[in-house]
DNA sequence: TTGACATGTGACTAATGGGTCACCTATTGT
DNA sequence: ACAATAGGTGACCCATTAGTCACATGTCAA
């Protein structure tokens, strides 16, 4: 198939999970989707490691489509690519089975909110 | 929170990760997706690798919750935990954008399934 | 055009992780 | 008890990768 979906649907499985192997990467993934469209140059500032080490996560996100990138001035800005992830999702999880995990993790999530307010 | 949820959901998202990150054990992952409930011995047949090899990594996939055990005699039986997988989702994939990333992931199945009977 | 700023490249080092093997434990059937 | 079978442990070697730095490119504003 070589339409548009193509640049929205990555192909390449081995790439998305070894970059999602690291934490730094994965935090960069939690920032973008806390916000979208940021700068390298705003983002380093949120980590310990040097610029480089920085652009070297990001350029490994980038070759997995989980972020995508636009330049913008002397700024390149970058934005997370969901369809990756909910690949991975359906890949183990069948049709039938997902409204039953689905409600499991729901209430994970519902009992964590709880415990945030009474500590 | 110290309940039985707490022995199907994992806490530690480093090791799941890092349990993902290898195509060997994701071809474990498709295995027991498969078939579950299967042993060590059914297990190695499908890999060129030695016994030792397979066994490290399904030690792997079991210290990150991905896959839960069972002593049956002299035989160990695996289990896949959907779990975590979806945990992956939700941490990236908010409730608004779900269904329109689950559209566009149906359709790459579909047109993929189209592929297959005309070839 | 010149300086300041933002991003990008290639080489190098230290640490991590995959794979194997010699050796060990536990269970089954005779 | 004994042999055969299934699973498990620790140390080891090799390949890969995270992180850094010197250096290079491209962009804006005065």
């Amino acid at each position: 198939m070589g339409h548009l979906l193509c640049q929205v649907m990555n192909l390449d499985d081995d790439a998305v999970f070894r970059a999602l192997a690291d934490p730094t990467r994965r935090r960069l993934l939690d920032l973008l989707f806390m916000r979208n469209g940021q700068s390298l140059g705003e983002l380093k500032e949120e980590f310990e490691m040097s610029r480089f080490g920085v652009m070297k996560h990001l350029k490994v996100l980038v070759e997995a489509d989980l972020v995508t990138t636009r330049r913008s001035g002397r700024a390149t800005l970058h934005f997370l690519n969901p369809v990756p992830i909910r690949l991975v999702h359906d890949r183990w999880i069948d049709k039938y089975t997902e409204p039953r995990v689905a409600a499991l993790t729901d209430l994970k999530a519902s009992l964590e909110r709880h415990e945030e307010q009474s500590s």
